[in-house]
RNA sequence: GGGCGAUUAGCGCAGCGGUAGCGCAGCAGCUUUACACGCUGUUGGUCGGGGGUUCGAAUCCCUCAUCGCCCA
């Protein structure tokens, strides 16, 4: 570390210990390995996303954690990967194509346009793994993993399989979200509810039994209402409950004959008499609850609407074709012109939005896949019993709630890019008859079998060992014999072939992108084989993610783990907080508040970066990132760089041995802070507090070790004892050895650099610090022994300490008579006890005085500034230098503070119950408190006597 | 409507029964031989309101208010 720049370079350091790292294979897990292991499995990324705010945070989380445990001697795997991201990523690709070629997937047709996806995340499927790896992440590459990989896509379809067996995946014809800007089914978790501002429009309906009675029904989506198939009334309610069984006859569509627009009054006990006019529209084929009533009444569906939410033939003339918000204004408008209109008032209500396309879901009866999910209770046990922890442990509750009013899972999706659901379907119209001689007998053995739903057959129709494709019937409801398909779900390609061949269809949708990554644990490391990696690293330890997925990712990989494995599979989980901008507002890219990592890597460096984001994020709270955060960083790692500069500026023997004789007490004090520091440091990180790491850090490396230690060093430095300096030197590259060691997973970089530049690791073996310092014990608080040996009292602490504060009163008295930093000035020093030559020295340079003089006969003349502490007094002979007033007045309302709290402690005193009831350490606390303040009282009273002279 | 979280100095947070703290910002002064990405000194708070428990409450309990998140 020759020619030291001034300012620590990041760029300079960063991108060659990474390769360094990546060359010595240091991230690499060994699953043979003796050491106990300690593993974690990526969040996997979108494979085209870039990385933000959000993967900064999470990630160097997910380092630290990976780089401490190495130093603690565990064997590490930390593995990465990149998730397909089925919408985000075929909409990208859609759009790119609509802009650069001006088509849409269907000019494509399905195996061009996949080929597209295909190149596209070649193009762009590295980038964030690149990012990650600037960031300083220490992950297994050699393991990276991406949920299509071939491997991976097995998995997925044997999971469908082996679900699909069990009953517990099945298809069926439900009210799904469907989301009419994709064009596809989503999950209820995909679905936020938001708050939105429209109307409630009250309407009337003649009933047709009785035409002098007109009901009045109110409506915030009117454009449904040729949907209706009834209006439903609560039978308890006596304004309607007579009204039950007759008839209505239904606005829209305009043109249809009454008769046609007659629908029944029903009595329904969910409908509330409170809402609304207490009668409800019933429309089963756009409104969940209404489904629900429409099946309990046996009630017909009319679906008005086009997969895109247009309006369809059956919603009318007057709506036919338009968009349903359109249509809304419009139907409106025909009701006022029936002269039906009764009002129209501003209404708030929440409305489901499509989390990806932002645009208000459409509930919608379609054919879909539905898990039941499995492993329900035992993934409810193992957090509700603590064998897996939450950080913070509310989520707990949050994650308890979820599963117990869970729905089935819809897992398809009506798109193109993901894993396609492995079934494939013949429609059997003629009985039994199917040219494949195996076919044909599973065809007449599931029709002997009768109408049973739940008919299966499993056989395998390659030669292949291990490969069967299961079969199943599904009944259309009604049809009974007629129309009935054959389903085949296979994972065999041999055997898929073989249904093609024979005329059977592969299902077009593909899967929720989550019924791939809640497998990620164990389908990243082998599954289904028994594979080493399995038995050394699952379950993992910790598992680092943002509470917004706590539903979508955490809860169904539990389930998984469970059901796979048999087995959690992960012991702890942190959430992490959402990082906001310093206003409070989420990071968007539509506010364009949100940073870019690279960009600030570029200004600040990884560690800064890494050390602003952790210093500013509690567990469980939000992150509210300001660049200011990232400048900090860079600061302190300035002075992390400077102070080892000046370490290395006074040559000497690195790491020699300490000698206890010659410690002085500065030496003893910066051991015990180490100490301290190695400890509190420790449990933070135990406890996944990251935040009170950083400022420990900051805390110990700033303002113990730099603006103090470093300073009093300086004493021996600029002497002429030369065992002394080495002694100086030698604790200080222990402090130095283990604080770069405290540093590293916070700072794995600049650390690295150091490490090497002051040239710890020269003693060691390689696998301890030899090689690199990622590989460096971490710290153990010094003990006993160390302790004894180098005579670490406690008292050195105070001792210290109680030094270092009446150096700052002094300084304070430099202030007051307007003294200017670089003056060196005369002091008079009473010590009340008697001092060590050091300290003298010590409190002489740390006072930048021209002279400390020992006087303990010392007779100030009137008016001379002093002060006054347990070390005794201190006085600055300066004739009028002082501005007398200035300082009267800042003693006396020094005075006035001290007489408040003395006033404060005594008045405690004075109370008997306090006497009487506080335990014996308090009492004595307090008698101490009060002393001190009537000492300090007394020092400030006959200063001020001093000057009033 | 239900649940959770937050409310402490201008800002971001810690403290969770015994003298209200940290960082940043602010103010004043410094090119003092590691660092101006720095040094020295320093000003800011009846701990959201109200009530209760206690010798003692920022801390425990109740209640209200405001903000945020999640679930209906």
């Amino acid at each position: 570390m020759s020619e030291i720049p001034k300012a620590y370079e990041p760029q300079a350091v960063e991108d060659k210990w990474y390769q360094f790292w990546l060359d010595q294979n240091c991230f690499t897990a060994d699953p043979k390995s003796a050491k106990p292991a300690y593993s974690i499995v990526i969040p996997p990324p979108n494979v085209t996303g870039m990385l933000h705010m959000g993967h900064v945070l999470n990630n160097t989380i997910q380092d630290i954690l990976s780089r401490k445990a190495r130093m603690d001697g565990k064997e590490v795997l930390w593995l990465p990967g990149t998730d397909h991201a089925g919408i985000a990523t075929q909409v990208q690709v859609e759009k790119a194509l609509k802009k650069e070629e001006k088509k849409t997937k269907y000019d494509l047709g399905r195996d061009e346009f996949l080929k597209r996806v295909w190149l596209w995340k070649e193009k762009h499927g590295g980038i964030i793994i690149k990012q990650l790896q600037k960031l300083g992440a220490s992950c297994d590459w050699s393991r990276l993993r991406f949920t299509m990989d071939p491997e991976y896509s097995r998995c997925v379809q044997q999971v469908f399989v082996e679900l699909y067996k069990k009953g517990l995946i099945y298809r069926g014809k439900r009210m799904v979200n469907w989301c009419p800007a994709s064009l596809t089914a989503l999950s209820d978790e995909e679905v936020e509810m938001k708050s939105q501002k429209g109307f409630m429009y009250h309407f009337k309906v003649q009933v047709a039994e009785a035409p002098d009675t007109w009901l009045t029904i109110a409506t915030t989506r009117p454009e449904t209402i040729p949907g209706d198939t009834a209006v439903a009334v609560n039978p308890k309610d006596p304004r309607y409950a007579h009204l039950i069984g007759k008839h209505i006859i239904r606005p829209l569509p305009i043109e249809l004959p009454k008769e046609q627009k007659l629908i029944p009054i029903i009595g329904d006990e969910h409908v509330d008499f409170e809402f609304g006019t207490g009668v409800l529209k019933v429309t089963p084929a756009h409104d969940k609850a209404d489904f629900e009533i429409g099946q309990r009444h046996k009630l017909a569906l009319i679906d008005i609407m086009n997969p895109d939410a247009t309006m369809n033939d059956l919603a009318g003339a007057d709506l036919k074709g338009m968009d349903r918000f359109k249509a809304r204004k419009v139907a409106v408008e025909k009701l006022s012109e029936l002269g039906v209109m009764v009002e129209e008032k501003p209404y708030e209500n929440n409305v489901g939005f499509s989390q990806r396309a932002d645009v208000p879901i459409e509930p919608r009866l379609s054919e879909q896949w539905f898990l039941k999910y499995p492993s329900v209770p035992e993934s409810k046990a193992c957090v509700a019993d603590g064998r897996m922890k939450f950080y913070p442990d509310r989520w707990a509750k949050v994650y308890d709630h979820w599963l117990t009013g869970i729905q089935d899972w819809c897992i398809s999706r009506q798109l193109w890019w993901g894993h396609r659901v492995p079934v494939w379907y013949f429609p059997i119209n003629e009985k039994g008859k199917h040219p494949d001689f195996k076919l044909g007998n599973i065809i007449e053995e599931t029709n002997q079998a009768g109408i049973n739903l739940q008919g299966c057959y499993s056989t395998s129709l390659s030669k292949l060992a291990g490969h069967e494709t299961h079969f199943y019937i599904q009944m259309p409801l009604k049809d009974g014999w007629k129309n009935r398909i054959l389903f085949g779900a296979s994972t065999s390609v041999e055997e898929a072939q073989i249904l093609e061949a024979n005329g059977f269809t592969q299902d077009p949708d593909v899967l929720d992108t989550w019924f791939s990554s809640w497998l990620w644990p164990f389908a990243t490391m082998g599954w289904p084989e028994k594979t080493e990696t399995l038995k050394k690293f699952y379950p993992t330890t910790d598992l680092v993610t943002g509470p917004d997925i706590i539903f979508f990712w955490v809860a169904r990989m539990i389930m998984a783990g469970y059901e796979y494995m048999g087995e959690l599979p992960f012991h702890n989980v942190y959430f992490t907080g959402i990082i906001r901008d310093k206003q409070g507002r989420k990071m968007s890219k539509t506010l364009g508040n949100s940073p870019d990592p690279l960009e600030l890597i570029a200004k600040y460096g990884a560690d800064a970066l890494r050390f602003g984001t952790m210093r500013g994020a509690p567990l469980g709270q939000d992150v509210l990132f300001d660049e200011k955060d990232v400048e900090l960083g860079r600061n302190f790692c300035n002075k992390l760089w400077n102070a080892c500069r000046f370490r290395q500026m006074h040559p000497g023997e690195v790491e020699g041995e300490i000698n206890p004789q010659l410690l002085t007490s500065d030496d003893k004090w910066i051991l015990l802070k180490l100490d301290q520091a190695i400890r509190e440091l420790t449990i933070a990180l135990n406890e996944y507090k990251f935040n009170e790491g950083a400022q420990i850090l900051y805390r110990f490396f700033w303002s113990e070790f730099c603006d103090w230690y470093l300073e009093t060093a300086k004493v021996t430095f600029y002497g002429e004892d030369a065992a002394r300096k080495a002694n100086v030197l030698a604790v200080m590259d222990f402090v130095l050895g283990n604080t770069l060691r405290l540093f590293h997973p916070f700072l794995p970089f600049i650390t690295e650099e150091l490490w090497h530049g002051l040239g710890y690791h020269q003693e060691l073996p390689e696998g301890q610090g030899g090689k690199t310092i990622m590989y460096a014990n971490w710290p153990m608080p010094l003990d006993q022994d160390f302790r004894d040996h180098y005579g670490l009292d406690d008292c050195y602490v105070t001792y210290v300490e109680d030094r270092n504060a009446f150096v700052i009163q002094g300084r304070n008295l430099r202030q007051q008579g307007n003294i200017q930093a670089a003056k060196k000035v005369k002091f008079v020093f009473k010590p009340a006890t008697e001092i060590i030559p050091h300290d003298l020295a010590a409190m002489k340079l740390l006072l930048n005085a021209e002279t400390l003089e020992v006087k303990a006969d010392y007779e100030p003349p009137k008016g001379t500034p002093s002060t006054r502490s347990e070390m005794g007094e201190l006085y600055l002979p300066l004739e009028g230098l002082i501005d007398v007033e200035a300082e009267k007045v800042r003693l006396a309302k020094k005075i006035t503070e001290t007489e408040l709290e003395i006033q404060k402690v005594e008045q405690k005193l004075n109370n008997p119950a306090f006497v009487q009831k506080v335990p014996q350490s308090v009492l004595d606390e307090h008698q101490k408190r009060l002393a001190d303040w009537q000492a300090k009282l007394a020092q400030f009273k006959s200063s001020l006597e001093a000057l009033q002279g």
